[in-house]
DNA sequence: ATTACTAGATAGCGAGTAT
DNA sequence: TATACTCGCTATCTAGTAA
């Protein structure tokens, strides 16, 4: 599936992005430098695994790119962006809000993982904020050299998936974003920290702030 | 080859198109997600057809990404620009210089094709204006979708190589870029039209000029 | 340690064709 | 017209291993 890309760009540039397109797989096969067959199996391919969907007429097929696709492009986009004119840092702003709980029993299954990944051991819960489209967007300007990834694992008799972990800071603090890997329309991000953030630096529920991603 | 451009991206992402760089293949197998023998045959691919140089130690193996490289490189960040935040036009500016004469032996032999890509029966003979490197770097941030390729033919005996003509207008006259596909370092281009440009626009050979590429 | 050859395994391609 | 199925073939991959 290194392909992938490849063709979603092919659609992006012809305006998949912003609504469905009428294209034919032999248009595609010819882009791609394939045979229609191929085109027609890598678009059903990518409606499987939803980053384009599709509807069928009687004589075309109109193709749209999904939020799933579109991520992948920025992230794509941002690779380009990281090697030809680095930033330095992101500024995300966001709202306080309350955890759902859970966090806690996570954060302690991953504790090893964030352990050795992050290095520093986090504080069992996480800080939520509350992000605006706005500021959910500038995730996907996070180059992949940025991201750590932590891999799925089993224990405690269940599995744990994959989750990426972008290193920041709140107001020097040192902290990380977490983000589970199935997760889509991201509004509340999660945040780790070697101890209580909300406490330390007291910080109210409800209050603006901000979180700082350095780049390299 | 569809992979080239993965592995050269992240090579460029590693810093390999600032300078050499050290990389096993082990570390680009992980990269790329296949085994040491593929990244290993991968890399002897990029130095065959020109886009990586490399020097051999006894530990270690460095490598940098070359001007062919880069300049694929620039063309895929030119196609996500396109795609993310739409340029409306680019502006290039350069020098009028002499032709060399065999300019017009060529337009003559492309006439048919330059004909039907273009819409419009060129002059047979070009105008040519010397870029500085900054200006020169522009013509890697056209998206291809603004780009017309032609194809290679054979006429007159002997074979002609692909050409890739971008539209363009001097002073809001019709005309276009073409580019032999062999070229690498450019610092002339040739400009074609349905007119002797000099003559009709009165331009001075020396005079300082701009050719505008209307992106979409 | 590396890089990279050979050879056997396999994933992916496309011609033919059904729908 | 389209899209997309089957299937034989060939591209490419990787394990084993040499250098």
């Amino acid at each position: 599936m290194n392909w992938e890309i490849e063709i979603l760009k092919i659609l992006g540039l012809r305006g998949a992005l912003n609504g469905f397109i009428t294209v034919t797989s032999s248009e595609l096969a010819e882009d791609l430098g394939t045979s229609q067959q191929t085109a027609s199996n890598r678009i059903l391919s990518l409606l499987k695994n939803g980053s384009i969907e599709r509807k069928m007429g009687t004589r075309h097929q109109r193709i749209k790119i999904t939020a799933r696709g579109k991520d992948m492009l920025c992230k794509e986009y941002a690779d380009y962006m990281a090697m030809f004119k680095p930033v330095e840092k992101i500024i995300m702003k966001g709202t306080v809000s309350a955890g759902l709980g859970e966090g806690q029993y996570y954060v302690a299954q991953y504790a090893d993982q964030f352990k050795t990944s992050l290095g520093f051991k986090p504080f069992e819960g996480t800080l939520n904020l509350t992000v605006d489209e706005e500021n959910a967007q500038k995730l996907s300007h996070v180059p992949r050299s940025a991201i750590i990834e932590i891999k799925s694992f089993k224990a405690d008799g269940r599995s744990f998936g994959k989750v990426s972990c972008i290193p920041a800071r709140i107001r020097d603090v040192q902290c990380a974003i977490v983000i589970p890997k199935r997760s889509h329309h991201i509004n509340v991000i999660e945040v780790l920290a070697q101890y209580h953030l909300r406490k330390n630096l007291k910080i109210e529920e409800g209050e603006d702030l901000e979180i700082i991603i350095d780049i390299e």
